[in-house]
DNA sequence: TAGGTCATGTAATAGGTTACATGATTGC
DNA sequence: GCAATCATGTAACCTATTACATGACCTA
């Protein structure tokens, strides 16, 4: 499973509780993964059960106890074993161009206004990509001084935007095919 | 689940065994959605119950029957509904991005040889695209006379060049950085 | 006083993969 | 003789989502 090795990275910086590891998720690698803390939690506790990590409890006063993850030195073992494994391209699922394989069904105003739809939510997150998150990934490197660490994460993001541009010619050229489409033309 | 509204989208073109349905995926929408038989033998049972679909037995000698499926009005409406409803962009899962995200674990050599497999599949594949695959586009819509669904079945092979230019691009460039990388630069 | 943050989970369900099973025909 | 094609599945398992539950503190 892909998520409890991206969990071992993370602990591999530095401790740390299920809950802040979605944090990490959420501000970090969430454009190209992702997990809810009910899908954590059960997780941590696999990985802990198959020795990979520790944990300790830290007791709090008014606020509800931290169960602080580490990794352990198997866990460290386990990391740089599947780092290394090779992998291929993950299969994509794209429910979107479904719709678009079999939009023939639709009404020309029906598939632009999808299209006009899907065009501007990437735009907002390119427009994201290159500003706050850039920023966010800088700012993690200066708290950090784990400057190797960032030229990498830099570059997973350098693909994120590649991403959301290829996205954003597609749905434009195919907002402009679509208008200039015979209506009559039927099947 | 988008997977049953995949289905309807073919038994809309025609009445299908499950068999069929699985080649249709394999030779045309494989690069962006894909099911294996078991998956999909149980959804069209569960689809004829929700009144999606009928089915009808085709006994043969010699060779197992075939079950033909073929989709019902409410299975119409039903992909009408799901086509029409507003979708946003799948949340991506890609494993490959956190092998990168935590490469600064690896050497430069095992990274370079990541990424240069992956360039290579990804190469091949656009390859296909760009030949066979839409080869294969241009003979089903003669073969059908569907020409205003053949022009959405391009639209979304466009796309999965795209996808696969972005990769190509993204790939030479991070070589092309690491390979120019500082090797003392530990963290 | 209503909603957000901190912090933990469980249970039910949905979606997807892997392994196993059958059995005749056709082509190398 | 061996693998592929045609054609159907079941069972076990893994992965992920949704809904529910608790409870105190802090801010608008």
């Amino acid at each position: 499973m892909s998520l409890k090795h991206a969990l071992l990275g993370f602990l591999n910086y530095a401790p740390m509780t299920g809950y802040e590891l979605k944090q990490h998720f959420d501000c970090s690698i969430y454009y190209f993964w992702n997990a809810k803390l009910s899908q954590i939690y059960p997780t941590l506790n696999r990985m802990k059960e198959e020795g990979w990590l520790a944990m300790e409890v830290e007791y709090q006063e008014n606020k509800p106890n931290r169960k602080v993850y580490h990794i352990t030195e198997a866990g460290r073992e386990e990391l740089l074993r599947w780092l290394r494994e090779p992998a291929d391209p993950s299969p994509p699922r794209d429910a979107f161009l479904i719709k678009i394989f079999f939009g023939g069904e639709l009404e020309k105003e029906e598939l632009l206004a999808q299209l006009r739809h899907h065009l501007a939510l990437h735009q907002e997150r390119l427009a994201a990509y290159q500003g706050a998150v850039r920023e966010v990934v800088r700012q993690n490197v200066e708290a950090t001084g784990l400057e190797r660490e960032g030229f990498f994460w830099g570059l997973t993001l350098d693909m994120g935007i590649k991403y959301e541009r290829a996205w954003i010619e597609w749905c434009q050229e195919a907002i402009e095919k679509i208008e200039t489409l015979n209506d009559d033309q039927q099947s």
